[in-house]
DNA sequence: GCTAACCTATGACGAGCGTTATAGCCAGAG
DNA sequence: CTCTGGCTATAACGCTCGTCATAGGTTAGC
């Protein structure tokens, strides 16, 4: 169809390049139809075409996540940063996440936003849902989930950045033995620290 | 002088919509010199304006570490948070960090995005030699130093989608207690997690 | 074969963009 | 005073943007 083809060619443009710099007819261009077609499949115009493109980006990554947490959230977390790791390292450091360029332009567009928003949380939640059927306390889980998330999309910049991959694999190494420390040591389990 | 206030006025602009969304017009504008004005002191063009706002903001955190670091990486790490907190509650979660914002945009700048490289490995850099310096081997520093950068930048941006300073608060306190066990506790100072 | 619904194709609209050119101002040096 | 050089002011260039309108085609049901 070839509705899909312009949200993920959407998804793909905006992960590149950000969502002001992704105009609506290199879209339609890279997907192969005509520019009128955008209008038809999305009157809400660009607004909703992003909207969609991170709502379909962030329901990828979330049943990568579901799949992979069934056998515990390390393995979860390891598939998470794998799966960004092959999106930086195949595209050259030219492709990041769509979620996280919609994040940072103020303005862009509301309600891609707060589908930005909402994919964050439902990636924090699978984790942290994940963590608490492994023993840890909720307000930990909740802790340790935010800092999965937040570390993996930063590094992801960070690698872009400096055209290195070795921030990405450093933060997934941290975490992998401190989700593992946290879900194995009886004793970390509710060890929230304290803030400030 | 009205030079700095176009470089300043550039980056606040450059963290709040991006760099495609900032126009050279508004940033004459903001800082109430004339376009023209702008050409004169950047004939780079728009790539010589970024790379300059880019530089002055990746320096104002790097002083801000130094300062800091003195007391120790804990401390260094805690005043790291704290300003990226001040940021982005003070603007209503509508402003985050202007390196992050060009190191997302692919093709936006060359040379830009090479001053954002360097902002992101003087932070690293920072931070690591610090925990070297309280005992962490340099290896397991610098793998520390990219999750507490990368983390703040992530926690940042899921901060300004989600409307909420949760993200960062949780982040900084699971980072901070890691760091201070990392410090503190012999027996962690040289254990590099495996990875894989 | 006719009709209706979906999709395509094309062009236009006003606006903003980066950039350049050119003319004018206005301090301070001689 | 004149002159010069740093800065301003203004207009224009070609381009792309989001959006809309309108006409053409193509396919399925009757």
């Amino acid at each position: 169809m070839s509705r899909e083809q312009i949200v993920t060619g959407a998804a793909d443009m905006i992960r590149r390049r950000g969502l002001n710099a992704t105009s609506i007819r290199e879209v339609a261009k890279h997907a192969g139809t005509p520019l009128g077609s955008t209008y038809h499949y999305f009157p809400g115009g660009k607004t909703q075409l992003a909207t969609e493109a991170v709502q379909w980006a962030a329901e990828t990554v979330s049943k990568v996540l579901t799949a992979k947490l069934r056998k515990g959230p390390v393995d979860g977390l390891k598939a998470f940063f794998a799966l960004w790791r092959q999106i930086v390292t195949e595209t050259g450091f030219q492709a990041g996440c769509p979620v996280l360029a919609v994040s940072i332009e103020e303005n862009a567009s509301p309600q891609a936003l707060m589908a930005a928003a909402d994919g964050f949380r439902a990636w924090s939640a699978q984790l942290a849902a994940s963590l608490e059927e492994h023993g840890v306390s909720p307000a930990r889980a909740r802790s340790l989930a935010h800092l999965c998330v937040s570390a993996a999309e930063g590094a992801v910049a960070m690698c872009r950045a400096e055209r290195s991959i070795e921030p990405l694999d450093d933060v997934a190494a941290e975490l992998t033995a401190l989700l593992h420390a946290a879900t194995e040591d009886p004793g970390m389990r509710h060890t929230v620290p304290t803030r400030g």
